[in-house]
DNA sequence: ATGAAAGCGCTAACAA
DNA sequence: TTGTTAGCGCTTTCAT
């Protein structure tokens, strides 16, 4: 397949084909400001005819805004951020905004650097995860001047915009259930606590409530390499190997549904010999034999919400989306 | 939070701030060019005292490409995309490009608004999935003179650079699989197989080798509302009321899983009554109980080597990173 | 209703 | 080694 080099067509090449003036067409296009229906056809046939695509970078440079959001995640490899991007793309694209994304793999310097890279496009938002930024990234953002949206979290103090739920008071719910459902030797599997802030509110929120009802966890067990099926259901065999427990809380249910499965291989009967308990509520966790005990994060919405705000842009705030716990059956 | 409304720095506020000219401003900071360490550090410590962000709007504009890789992808919501964003990513972060991305939800007049609209970024390449584009997509992208890497697929014309596996050898090295191990009565469950091609040539490919070993399959379900577990967990349910089966082929790993969690359920042992056969080779399947019987796909090498071929402007051609048959112990 | 012209912030010759 | 200047392709006054 062979690409002519040809130069792309410029509006001003309309314009002559056209027998218009550059800024006529120019309203035309962006349906702003007045001509007649005659000169509209005109415009339109020659942008047809040439094969006309705008260019956003001089309009951009020309005029406003960038339309350009920039989103700086930790990971993909968890569903959790592809569903607050899809929560999010689809707000965006039908408010002619485009989504930019870069990812931290959970390191704040990384996130730094890459802010940085993000504010040469002059985006109109910057979505972070959480609170927890260094403070190169804080002092450029602020800098910066465009809208800022911290998500997934409400714990701390926000930058100008956040969207999600308290992981905290999540943790605490999760351990007010157990303890209601009379488990008391429990334990936690979980995934690096030093990169993942939000797992840590929860971790934290969950030994909170339950040094509160005057119980202490029994043990915990932390996976070096991330969040995973495989290492929930390592990590819950090698827990199980030294603790004798009655229910475990995960770190989520991609760790939590390792440990279902540890479970089911090896004939421990959920949940009168141990209960699971995870966090995200995710879709396989309802299908699963016995549907996991879990609590829902409104991820798609957070994403939503996200974007609306920035497209209207809306004053400063903190929206609380909240979380459901569900019940299931593995606790 | 206040924001002040104050116009970013830009290049000629730190050139004036150093004393030098734009032009040694702008070859300091892209290092290019010859300048004296003197004025370097001049330079730069104006760029820090003001703390200057390039304008990469501006800078496109006044030269070559946007390092702006446009991704319109189908969907988020199963994690193959997510994975070929990861791997791509990576190696677009590691040489100064930025991703963008949209949504096209498996519709093919969405993709060409979409691929529309991103060429107005003037990308350095649109990444898409597989082959099949309306003709105004092809024109477009023709027209635009960037590069185009068509991913996942491998049957069919490439416009540009393709990278991924034949989904067609897929299907009938599954089917292959399946009559070897001796199952006879086979059946299929999937989603909507219009919208998805990859996956309706996937099962073109396992019925034609069905067919050229003298057998047929048996009986289908094509659940309406897309790929899920739930979706699989159902349709298996629908197929067994109405076939007796020894074999399923899903359209994928989710489906696949929620077959499995349906026999679990049931009691329906595997794979002695009954064999699972599943597509992409997701990490989970290697996790439950018995590991799942399917096919490995190159997802976040597919990202990888697509975003290489763009930023070292390779030539036109095709990668074929095949796929990689994993026994498991569900069939 | 329409056109001319001045930028937007930068890069890339070209001089010096 | 450094500065000057002419664009890049558009939007936006401001006239007409």
């Amino acid at each position: 397949m062979e690409f002519k080099h040809h130069t792309a067509v410029t509006l001003a090449e309309v314009a002559e084909a056209a027998g218009v003036g550059e800024s006529t067409v120019s309203r035309v296009l962006r349906n702003h400001g007045s001509f007649s229906k005659k000169t509209r056809d005109r415009v339109m046939e020659a942008v047809e005819r040439l094969g006309y695509v705008p260019n956003r970078i001089a309009g951009t440079l020309a005029s406003a805004g960038s339309r350009l959001v920039a989103f700086v995640i930790p990971s993909l490899s968890n569903i959790v951020f592809p569903d607050v991007l899809r929560g999010a793309s689809s707000v965006l694209e039908a408010n002619q905004h485009q989504a930019v994304f870069s990812v931290t793999d959970y390191d704040a310097e990384r996130e730094e650097a890459l802010v940085a890279a993000m504010l040469a496009w002059r985006p109109t938002a910057v979505m972070l995860a959480g609170f927890e930024h260094t403070e190169g990234t804080v002092k450029r953002l602020r800098a910066s001047g465009c809208r800022v949206v911290e998500m997934l979290d409400l714990d701390g103090t926000a930058l100008d915009l956040a969207v999600g739920l308290s992981n905290r008071s999540a943790g605490r719910t999760s351990a007010d259930f157990l303890l209601k459902r009379g488990y008391r030797r429990i334990g936690y599997v979980g995934h690096d606590l030093d990169r993942d802030t939000r797992a840590r509110k929860r971790f934290g929120g969950f030994c909170e409530a339950l040094g509160a009802a005057g119980f202490a966890l029994v043990d915990r067990e932390i996976c070096a390499g991330g969040s995973s099926v495989e290492s929930g259901r390592l990590g819950l065999e090698r827990l199980l190997a030294r603790s004798s427990l009655d229910a475990v809380y995960f770190s989520n249910d991609d760790m939590a549904l390792g440990g279902y499965f540890h479970c089911l291989a090896r004939g421990i009967s959920i949940p009168s010999q141990l209960a699971i308990f995870g966090y995200n509520g995710l879709d396989i966790g309802r299908v699963t034999p016995q549907p996991l005990s879990t609590i829902r994060t409104p991820r798609v919405e957070t994403g939503r919400v996200a974007a609306e705000l920035v497209v209207t842009d809306a004053p400063p705030q903190v929206v609380d989306l909240g979380f459901e716990l569900i019940e299931g059956a593995t606790a």
